[in-house]
DNA sequence: GTCTATAGGTAGATAGAC
DNA sequence: GTCTATCTACCTATAGAC
């Protein structure tokens, strides 16, 4: 019999530079964005970040849990930035800008913690311990409003669009921006570039410029 | 013992004026778009369709083909509208508001068609039997790099946006506008109303307009 | 804090009666 | 073409050794 079936063999399944909890938060919100969080299993989310299933529990105590963990990781990146993009100066089209371009560096640089409240929150959005998610979702909204109603009170933004109507709009693409898959296998264009496509036309719209 | 227990029992769960393929593709298809592939449950589509789980068996062979179906069902009913759309005369400007309105309109009809396959699609497209899918994504992709390259050709579109960059943003912008979550509970807006939104802003911008 | 082993539940899919 | 009964596989989560 071998001695190696009683002890664990060296895998090099994981990354171990980075601590234990942040490779499973890391490798379940991917898991979360691609496959929803139904689809996504434990043990998958385990594999990948270099330990077995159940030692998950010794850092969240369920799925559920993890995926509540995920949102929160990305409202604390993406509240701060937006604040600090509302805050500077300038016209409502300026500012609005800026929100667009803040919104969508946090976006990209934590696409699958993005990914995965959009196609999640509503499921767990009356969960225990996800009051604090619908709060920072409804603060994030709160900003874009205000923004674009600013704007429109200083004459730079139209004023026959609801703000909500443009926040859902921007909202939406980011969105998209932030989805792996959309963005390369489907349209083929470089997401830099299309992060410039939204300001341009948002801002301008898609007939020539004669202002 | 009561007879009642051998024999099925009324359950008021179907609508029995359509076919049993369709009531099957429509709960497939809310189901899948709110739970994604993986999370909904053929017993949770059986039970929508009025109907048990292993009766769907008898029209799709697997959940796959099922998703599958969907995917087929949503082009057929997009790809015509499409193309009778991209056929009508006028400036490119206006053939792309006909566009724009043609398939806001087929995804509004078909929500739940076209949110499976915008979430799914990546999932399905190496399958054998999605070929199909993935030609016809192709296709009307193809119309709407057309129809934009035409109206940057006669000057009614402004030419520093790229086709592919144009083609994304107003396909998100229509996704988020069949996502009946999306719409009603986080923004609050009439469906009606976007649509409107959506066209002006694409095509004007957000600026005031001054031409 | 990681592991193995496993409990308890539910998933997709099939068999065969009617 | 629908049903009940059931198979096998996989899921989340726990127990307990180390």
């Amino acid at each position: 019999m071998n001695d190696d079936t009683m002890r664990p063999r060296g895998r090099p399944r994981g990354k171990p530079t980075t601590n234990p909890a942040d490779r499973i938060l890391d490798a379940a919100a991917e898991s979360f964005a691609t496959h929803g969080s139904r689809g996504a299993s434990m043990r998958v989310i385990a594999d990948a970040a270099g330990m077995r299933a159940p030692s998950i529990y010794n850092h969240f105590a369920s799925k559920d849990e993890l995926l509540i963990a995920v949102g929160k990781r990305y409202f604390a990146a993406l509240v701060p930035q937006l604040q600090a993009a509302s805050r500077m100066p300038g016209t409502g089209v300026v500012r609005l800008e800026n929100l667009i371009r803040a919104a969508t560096t946090v976006s990209m640089t934590h696409p699958f913690d993005h990914l995965t409240m959009v196609r999640e929150l509503m499921q767990v959005r009356r969960e225990p311990g996800a009051e604090s998610l619908v709060a920072d979702g409804q603060r994030c909204i709160a900003i874009w409003h205000m923004v674009i109603r600013r704007g429109q009170a200083d004459g730079s933004l139209r004023g026959d669009v609801s703000p909500a109507g443009m926040t859902w709009l921007i909202f939406t693409a980011i969105t998209a921006l932030a989805d792996p898959g959309r963005r390369a296998d489907i349209l083929g264009d470089p997401a830099t570039r299309n992060v410039d496509t939204l300001c341009t036309v948002l801002i301008d719209g898609a007939r020539p410029v004669s202002r």
